[in-house]
DNA sequence: TAGATTGTTAATCGATTAACAATC
DNA sequence: TAGATTGTTAATCGATTAACAATC
């Protein structure tokens, strides 16, 4: 297999494989097929099984997958074996529910710098964090060489610090604010906004 | 146009657009184009004039789109244009941001009742809300006629917590845990995880 | 061996896009 | 009228699936 385009739509599957891999092992299962693993996730045997093809074989004829072995690989192919240290834009009442996540551990993440423009926030302490101010973004990115950053701040904001986190180099923003933003195309954009999920399910229901 | 099936993919853009047309207005913008649109959503123009086409004719050739006429039109097709009630089960820091999150009430939604199973948070108030003890949601969702729920619990208890929602006549669940529900076809599903996000865009970054 | 399951090929299916007549 | 943009068709592109040889 050569340095092939890997499509966006299989990248964006290979985390929820991740995820239920994880848990199999949790429950201390050692072995799964790639119809059982379907079966679980709604989704085709053959597609994970060609999905999978795309960067190498991990399995064994007539057994399937040793599962701790595929987690290994996926995530080295997601480059999550080692942490990311990120940056969180925005101390509202999600910025503070996403500082206090204790899920992004275990599975590759961890906040290590909070930013808020609130004179009355910035100083205090955050999930053990001091909060930096948000005229500090830049810098303190760059000096830190931070690459990923969740912003939770109003709509209203997050272009302008977008635009900011791009100066200082970072190269994948996780935006809550529900606004589309504008970046270059190097810059990784995903959107968490509870209220597309939310109309997406009411088209189906009457 | 019959009753034609809708790809799923159209439907999940719909959302997108509305909020974007949304925030036109918000600026004062009158009238948009396929094209306009387009650009600010990284999306070809003539991929949202078919996606449009699915539901109706709702441009004028030359023109473009009213913004407040499509945004009406949209709010229809998504059954957004009433107001739904919507339960919240878990009230964690995640959940505790949901409830005081007010950016719901003018896309569709209201938060009206929130379920917990620690018994020092039963009956204390959130958002103007008393918790209600997780033992109820059967009998209240049914007695509210409720239809969609948010699930913010641990991994741990949410295919327990879903199987009692589907009990209860739910239709949509909103799902934070980071665990695939397995439920009736009927239901629909869409999960929010972070770290999926992340992940996704990690795969870019070196 | 018999049964199970992989990785891959080719066929099918579905989504996106280019192009343009219609028309504002 | 000239320019712009829609809605739609047909072509292209890409993703999913069925099927199966290989083999554990």
């Amino acid at each position: 297999m050569s340095i092939r385009e890997i499509p966006d739509i299989v990248v964006g599957r290979l985390p929820v494989y991740l995820r239920a891999l994880t848990r199999m092992a949790q429950d201390g299962q050692l072995i799964t097929s790639s119809k059982e693993l379907g079966e679980r996730l709604g989704i085709s045997s053959a597609q994970i099984r060609k999905d999978l093809s795309h960067f190498g074989e991990f399995g064994k004829q007539g057994t399937g997958y040793q599962i701790l072995y595929l987690v290994e690989q996926l995530q080295r192919i997601l480059h999550t074996e080692a942490e990311w240290q990120v940056a969180l834009v925005g101390v509202g009442d999600l910025g503070r529910a996403l500082a206090n996540y204790n899920g992004f551990a275990n599975r590759g993440f961890r906040i290590t710098a909070v930013f808020d423009n609130d004179p009355a926030k910035v100083g205090t302490t955050i999930a053990g964090m001091p909060v930096l101010d948000s005229s500090q973004i830049v810098d303190e990115i760059r000096a830190r060489g931070l690459r990923i950053v969740m912003l939770a701040v109003p709509a209203g904001r997050a272009q302008e610090i977008a635009n900011r986190l791009v100066e200082a180099g970072v190269r994948a923003i996780l935006n809550y604010a529900p606004i589309n933003l504008t970046v270059p195309k190097e810059v990784q954009v995903q959107y968490i906004d509870p209220v597309i999920h939310l109309q997406r399910m009411t088209f189906y229901v009457t």
